[in-house]
DNA sequence: CCCCCCCC
């Protein structure tokens, strides 16, 4: 059994920046109050984001209630790694105490080690806030303490929040308004702190930071105001900052991209995890006080970005609607699309498509974005920070929000290579291949239909989507496999009849004399232990059918309906090996599953064979057991 | 204090 750190706490409250990794006993989790996040509109994965852990730790003579486990490893706790009486070293941590009536000693756990669990608490501890500070600890070193401990008063609570060099110059009390830079002393002299330890309970801090990105002033309307935001960033983290109203004024025309700033006294609050794409648990609000100093060095251990880019094959097993780094050359850019969405909302969008050495992905533009897209970026490197992962019909594709750092052409070492790739090489590569080599249909299990029912049964532990192989008949087909879809470039919708020769497309608002076949069908797929219904898209439709879904018999007169007739039955009794996705569905305030074919493989003797031996490696396994 | 990020 590992021994506590004893007296480490009671160091810790004397001096939080020790640099001690004690050795600690948890004798408590509970969950606190979320964050105050609109809680109806965010789903189970989000809102468990936002949880925090509170924990009570012990170092044997002491126990801290005051504990806050940063949400990064809120994992530890859901998964049961980490529970009472759980025995931890504290790897990185922070004081971060809280202020004014309810003021309080927190300490933010950042990293942790598990090294044991006991059966019962170690030792008899007493409160620490209880504790009294003056009573001795031989530990503390005293060189540390004088220089970052102004004064120990009766009360620990009294502490400054975070250690303040007391030769450099003070900042303006909070409450003068009228501060300009000019009329206090630089504030490049303060004790510079990094954005990593930025959090809500500091209040004296300065940081030295690069504008990555700023967006233009825009007005909101619910508050009627305005508002800028901007993104920093140093050599260990990033933030997103929001200047309102008249902060917009006074420091929106300060800050420039790519330039280094002093900036200091400003709002640290937690982000909202549902809009802020950047992998910081705060972000931060310009206010009044807020001072914002150009640093003229160039301080090149601060990057120009913080950009970690997924290659595009790996975006498949990315967790939808998570924000991602992606860069690649635009090959292709499709028309405007105008239309109306469910909330029946106007919306214009715009597909791309964009390619690196590993695979493809299609590009989802919006609104302005998408209007403004020039057409000239074709072959162009395209940068997308902060682009949110999205899927559809069990393809993955991106969406570029309004948060997302667009720019064509970056001038990054990445970027460069990337156009000599495809000048040399990528430009010849044919685009099947590519879709090959992203191999996601290897390792999918093999089910049979009674091991399907199983979803049912455990239908919440489908979080995205799973897809499964299955070796099948199809015993039934829906009648009408096709319908009238809109004929608008990648627009599908179902068209309505007017009965006039015009049909309404609901999408794009607009009556159409045209339309095209596609297919769109349900079909009853069985197996020796089961069965389901199962939908069936363009693609793998045309492969049952054997044709076209533009040729599929479709008239009302007695031979076309004997055709489609005769075409129905032709699939029946088909067997092949189907690739089916299931996926959730929130439908009318229930539940349920929807299994729709991705792909459709023959029966290939080889694969059979592999797949039952596998399986019977497995049933021996357990027979041996 | 924003936070719209939509579609098949």
């Amino acid at each position: 059994m590992q021994k506590l750190t004893t007296g480490a706490l009671m160091r810790f409250a004397k001096n939080s920046s020790s640099g001690e990794q004690p050795i600690l006993q948890v004798l408590n989790i509970k969950l606190m109050d979320s964050k105050p996040v609109s809680e109806s509109s965010m789903t189970a994965s989000q809102h468990k984001k936002t949880q925090r852990y509170r924990l009570i730790l012990s170092d044997g003579k002491h126990f801290l209630p005051s504990c806050v486990l940063t949400v990064q490893l809120n994992d530890l706790v859901t998964n049961g790694q980490l529970q009472e009486y759980s025995i931890i070293r504290l790897d990185r941590y922070l004081r971060s105490d809280l202020k004014g009536q309810t003021a309080k000693m927190i300490l933010q756990i950042l990293q942790i080690t598990i090294l044991d669990i006991a059966t019962h608490r170690i030792g008899n501890p007493i409160s620490l806030l209880t504790a009294d500070l003056n009573e001795d600890n031989t530990l503390t070193t005293s060189t540390t303490k004088d220089v970052l401990q102004p004064k120990v008063t009766n009360s620990i609570f009294k502490h400054p929040i975070a250690p303040i060099n007391k030769e450099l110059p003070v900042l303006p009390p909070p409450s003068s308004s009228t501060i300009t830079i000019t009329n206090i002393d630089s504030i490049k002299n303060n004790r510079l702190f990094k954005i990593e330890t930025l959090n809500p309970f500091q209040n004296r801090w300065t940081i030295r930071v690069r504008v990555a990105n700023k967006t233009p002033i825009r007005t909101y309307l619910n508050g009627d105001g305005r508002l800028f935001n901007c993104n920093f960033i140093d050599e260990t983290s990033e933030i997103r900052a929001t200047g309102f109203g008249d902060d917009c004024d006074r420091l929106e025309p300060i800050l420039i991209v790519g330039n280094i700033y002093y900036i200091t006294q400003a709002q640290i609050k937690y982000a909202n995890k549902q809009f802020n794409t950047f992998n910081n648990d705060f972000e931060m609000t310009f206010n009044n006080e807020t001072i914002i100093e150009r640093c003229l060095d160039n301080i090149s251990s601060i990057p120009m970005q913080r950009l970690h880019f997924i290659p595009i094959n790996q975006i498949q097993n990315i967790e939808t609607n998570s924000f991602i780094d992606v860069i690649g050359i635009v090959m292709s850019i499709n028309d405007i699309i105008h239309g109306k969405s469910k909330q029946n909302k106007d919306y214009t969008k715009r597909d791309i498509l964009i390619l690196d050495r590993t695979g493809q992905i299609t590009v989802t533009l919006w609104y302005r974005i998408a209007e403004n897209f020039q057409s000239s970026t074709i072959r162009a490197v395209i940068m997308l920070k902060g682009v949110c992962v999205k899927d559809f019909n069990g393809e993955r594709t991106l969406s570029v929000l309004a948060s997302t750092q667009l720019q064509i052409d970056p001038d990054l070492s990445i970027a460069h290579e990337l156009r000599k790739w495809y000048l040399e090489e990528g430009m010849n590569i044919d685009m099947i291949d590519l879709t090959i080599q992203s191999n996601k249909h290897e390792n999918i299990p093999w089910k049979t239909f009674s091991q399907v029912a199983e979803y049912e049964l455990n239908m919440s532990s489908i979080v995205n989507s799973e897809i499964f192989r299955i070796k099948a008949v199809c015993t039934f087909v829906r009648h009408d496999p096709v319908y009238k879809a809109c004929t608008r470039f990648d627009c599908k919708k179902k068209l309505q009849d007017n009965n006039d020769g015009t049909y309404y497309c609901s999408k794009c608002d607009l009556n159409y004399e045209d339309f095209k076949l596609l297919y769109m069908t349900s079909i009853l797929l069985s197996d020796s232990t089961g069965y389901q219904w199962v939908s069936f898209f363009e693609k793998e439709s045309e492969i049952l059918f054997g044709c076209p879904s533009e040729q599929f018999p479709y008239g009302k007169s007695k031979d076309d309906e004997d055709k489609a007739y005769q075409k129905l039955m032709s699939i029946c009794g088909q067997e092949k090996m189907f690739l089916i996705r299931v996926k959730l569905n929130h439908y009318n305030n229930h539940d349920r599953l929807q299994f729709t074919c991705v792909g459709i493989e023959s029966i290939d003797a080889r694969l059979m064979c592999r797949l039952y031996l596998e399986d019977i490696g497995r049933m021996s396994c357990i027979l041996l057991d």
